[in-house]
DNA sequence: CGCCAGTCGATTGTCGACAGCAAGCCGGCA
DNA sequence: TGCCGGCTTGCTGTCGACAATCGACTGGCG
């Protein structure tokens, strides 16, 4: 194991469980754990000073979140991805924003679209200095306040597991400049859409976004991005 | 507590943390555990004779599920259904099976309909005859059979949420005789439109027929069926 | 008489240890 | 030399016990 080095941040009032799920979130999410390393609750409790017991409770519940797999008896392992999980989720993603879209144009009072506005602003400035970073922040606060923004606590639910894997998908890969313009400018047609209260278009708009997004990573998953069942043997 | 008979059926192979998950599903499914009652992890152990350490990870994985509740340093309740909750389960069932079925039409090679010929036509014999369980029961094999001919790995993934929330509410719910044949010939607009590949209809059609059953049910959600937000203080 | 503080019981959160499976290694045998 | 079987070792699954926290009760004080 090359020694990576998660830590607690010891904060109080959140059980060691939750800090352990925040820890691996973020280990997984940024890569420091890689797609098919195992998990070996031993070390990973040595690492992070807790016990076992609250450990395999956040494995249970990283495990439900999709981000690892059990095999009983055997272990755990960071799930890989590979090209037909992108497609499937980029397809998923694609309903579950519509229905969003779908509940917010649906709202009776009109919907206060000047935080949505104001993320996109941002998203586009962001994009035109070129800060990927900064742009992939911005467009995962979109999408999460549109879905939060749609009332639907469900699909609230089902959208932390799909934005789960979008997260991991886009810090897995390396976009080009001109395509973070291409994502942050496609967002003002979904803007539009609901402005006007148009479903039928808002519908189009999103997933036409989705399908960009999905495109462009899907495109060169297997050749660039990184390998995902290959992993180095340690020790 | 109204001493639960709740038992493991100690087969092997499972892991005892997955006996635990099977068992408290059933229970919260089919209404043993009702809605709002605290789980006390000491007496849950004692009442399924393990420890808590296997109980505690099978209810993490629960609660991933939605179907309890966990306040931190204050306990586990079984989740309550709300009107609001059933509007929202409906709504995105209504997608996901909507995907699912353009998944289906979209795949090359004709898709084998025959499973899901066989299921209709005893739910509907099944409906002739006033047998509210069987029916039920094929009305869940017909859906997740659906679901599974997709190829959608995530897209089954996180129909298992709906699906558990669909069965804890038909389970709650007691339907009246007219009401199950009208959702037993609901079905078989849909695997017209499958067969014809027709996207525009079938999606139409599953959602009147996902409509239907979300509006029989929450119609007279309040009134009759249950009352989740009370419970009765025992002992 | 009502409110606040201290205490106590109940319940969750965490830990270290033991038991048991699974894979890998090593030696014996054909 | 190659294959089979037992041993060893590492890891997961499970347990019982301890620590910490929250709510309720009780008693004292204004």
């Amino acid at each position: 194991m090359p020694d990576a080095p998660l830590s607690l941040g010891q904060s109080q009032r959140k059980s060691l469980r939750e800090h352990i799920v925040d820890v691996l979130h973020e280990a997984i999410l940024c890569g420091d754990l890689s797609p098919g390393q195992p998990l070996i609750e031993t070390d990973l409790a040595a690492q992070l000073g807790v016990s076992r017991a609250p450990l395999r409770e956040a494995i249970q519940i990283l495990n439900s979140e999709g981000l690892v797999e059990t095999i009983p008896r055997r272990g755990t392992r960071v799930s890989t991805l590979e090209r037909k999980d992108i497609v499937e989720l980029y397809s998923l993603r694609g309903v579950l924003e519509a229905l969003a879209i779908r509940c917010i144009i649906d709202q009776s009072d009109p919907c206060d679209l000047r935080r949505l506005d104001a993320i996109s602003e941002r998203m586009l400035r962001a994009a035109k200095r070129g800060d990927l970073r900064k742009v992939n922040e911005l467009d995962h606060s979109f999408h999460d306040t549109l879905i939060a923004m749609s009332g639907h606590s469900l699909l609230q639910t089902t959208w932390h597991l799909v934005a789960l894997r979008v997260r991991r998908v886009m810090t897995l890969r390396n976009m080009r400049n001109d395509d973070i313009r291409l994502v942050a400018y496609s967002h003002l047609p979904i803007l539009e859409a609901i402005r006007a209260r148009d479903g039928e278009s808002a519908t189009s708009a999103i997933e036409a976004h989705v399908a960009t997004g999905g495109d462009l990573v899907a495109e060169d998953w297997e050749v660039g991005a990184m390998p995902p069942p290959l992993q180095e043997e340690e020790i």
